[in-house]
RNA sequence: CGGGGUGUAGCGUAGCCCGGUUAUCGCGCCUGCUUUGGGAGCAGGAGGUCGCAGGUUCGAAUCCUGCCACCCCGACCA
């Protein structure tokens, strides 16, 4: 392995998983398609957890937690949930192992099979409403607002860091609710959580939609969802927010007595994010010096580099730069004075640079004599030489202007890669030499949909909220259309 | 599960076709000195069941057989 990365234009894949590892934030693990996430990869992780776990609660979210395995029979009991998923399930059929009789190791034991084998989850409606049913008796008991922080597997074909592993890390939220509007209302506010999310703290531009028939959820009646676009050009789902109607509350008896005394059965929702929303903070900001990091995520926002010779010289900078450093602590921005005696100042520099540490200080003897600092800005890369009396209101200013700045170029490079198009030829043109979000008239039928998706590998992201009605024709088939959808190839 | 490829030090690799001293090189690691405003230099050093198991041979990283693992492309998908 070189000491650069691969240039992000010559192998976008390559590049990226060069990228994963070099920043220190995930490597694989040698357990099939599963990861590791490192310390660094995590503290951003726990910034993603920390800013969304925030908007559950303050709108009225508990969390609490649901067993890893789930009995075979529940999956079985909504039958299209379970044609979704029986396909990618790790299953548990024994319980001890033993020593083999020929002394070549462990074995499992024959004698200790499960009666009912255990299916490790790859979501938790089943095991969450089987519990539901025993805590909703009155319509007093309800709305039922509550989402985990877990694991779950699925037994995917093929795995990529963050985006796609056998095991990831995510929250899932399940709700029950009185009414059918009740319940689509949640599932919206958790879709304007995740866009605001996505938009304000990570500066992912995202686009508000709902799936078609053959993307949505198994076992939901609508499936809102967020979707991103990469910078090279394929899309990324970035979150899901499902109203389940009562699929799930008929499957497992979850009634409950309404306020005119009557049973009926829940109304329910379920939503969640993964770290696949590591892959799409990477894959957007990140450019060929290695990771951009938004300041509102980025675990050090600010580094200090000293520039020395001998010892002296080191001690004399950090009397100078301890006080700046609980300055900047004081008003909460996280700082590392980076004082390793090991390395030299470019090594540091590249390192942070590939970590996508958004604001970087250095200060040597010039600066020493001058009352200044270098300021570096990681998103454009430029430095410049402040004052020493303005360096903290600098680095504010910084923090806000990289935030603002990386999400405006993302919006920027994505706005420029939706194209309309009326013709399928031209849907083929684009989809190949452009990429990027195809908007295009379709009949609404799955046929069709599967027509195209065979023939050029795009699918249907999403039917965009904010689409306005225009009278269109399908470019396939050429029938009647009322408002344009989002194709693109997708991760 | 189909099609292709690769397994040699922590990582990346040369050698394999055409068998022959002590298995190559780079990065990284350790020690010392000199360095420090964009990935330091020099000197010395440590580190290997050549994926596994058989076979052929005086001799196998290299040839043969079987197995295993991983990667890429498809189908599947947060």
């Amino acid at each position: 392995m070189g000491k650069n990365l691969t240039k992000r234009s010559e192998d976008y894949s390559k590049w990226y998983n060069e990228l994963v590892i070099k920043a220190d934030m995930a490597e694989n693990s040698g357990v099939r398609g599963c990861m590791v996430i490192k310390p660094y990869g995590f503290a951003i992780w726990e910034k993603i957890q920390a800013g969304l776990d925030k908007m559950f609660k303050d709108t009225g979210h508990q969390n609490a937690y649901f067993p890893l395995f789930i009995p075979k029979s529940y999956l079985n009991k909504e039958a299209s949930h379970v044609e979704g998923f029986a396909k990618e399930c790790a299953v548990v059929t024994h319980y001890r192992l033993k020593n083999a009789e020929d002394g070549s190791g462990l074995v499992v034991d024959e004698d200790a099979k499960l009666e009912e084998e255990l299916i490790v989850r790859p979501t938790s409606e089943t095991i969450i409403w089987d519990t539901y049913r025993k805590w909703i008796q009155s319509y007093r008991d309800l709305p039922l607002l509550i989402n985990q922080w877990a694991n779950v597997v699925r037994w995917e074909m093929r795995t990529r860091l963050f985006l796609r592993t056998t095991e990831f890390l995510w929250q899932e939220g399940h709700t029950a609710h009185e009414t059918k509007q009740e319940a689509i209302e949640e599932s919206e506010l958790i879709l304007n959580i995740y866009a605001d999310f996505a938009e304000n703290h990570m500066a992912v531009p995202v686009i508000k939609g709902t799936k078609t028939e053959s993307e949505r959820f198994a076992g939901a009646i609508e499936t809102y969802c967020i979707e991103a676009l990469m910078q090279d050009g394929k899309a990324l789902q970035a979150g899901t927010s499902h109203f389940l109607g009562q699929n799930f509350a008929k499957a497992f008896d979850v009634k409950f007595a309404t306020r005119e005394g009557k049973q009926e059965y829940v109304w329910a929702t379920s939503w969640g994010v993964s770290t696949r929303l590591m892959g799409a903070l990477i894959m957007t900001h990140s450019d060929d010096n290695g990771l951009v990091l938004p300041p509102k995520l980025a675990p050090i926002q600010v580094v200090i580099v000293p520039i020395y010779k001998g010892l002296e010289q080191l001690d004399a900078i950090s009397e100078r730069i301890n006080p700046l450093v609980k300055e900047l602590q004081n008003k909460g921005i996280s700082v590392k004075y980076d004082k390793r005696d090991t390395h030299k100042p470019g090594f540091k520099f590249n390192e942070y640079e590939l970590k996508g540490v958004p604001v970087r200080i250095a200060i040597g003897q010039r600066d020493m004599e001058n009352g200044t600092y270098e300021l570096a800005r990681r998103d454009t890369l430029e430095k410049q030489i402040v004052e020493a009396d303005e360096v903290v209101a600098k680095i504010e200013f910084l923090l806000e202007d990289i935030q603002r700045n990386i999400f405006e170029k993302a919006r920027n490079y994505r706005e420029e890669h939706i194209t309309e198009v009326d013709d399928y030829e031209e849907f083929k043109r684009v989809l190949d030499q452009k990429g990027g979000f195809i908007s295009a008239h379709w009949d609404g039928t799955s046929a069709t949909e599967d027509r195209i998706k065979e023939e050029t590998k795009a699918t249907i992201r999403c039917i965009p909220l904010d689409a306005p009605e225009e009278a269109g024709s399908c470019i396939v088939t050429g029938k009647p259309s009322s408002k344009r959808v989002l194709f693109a190839k997708a991760y």
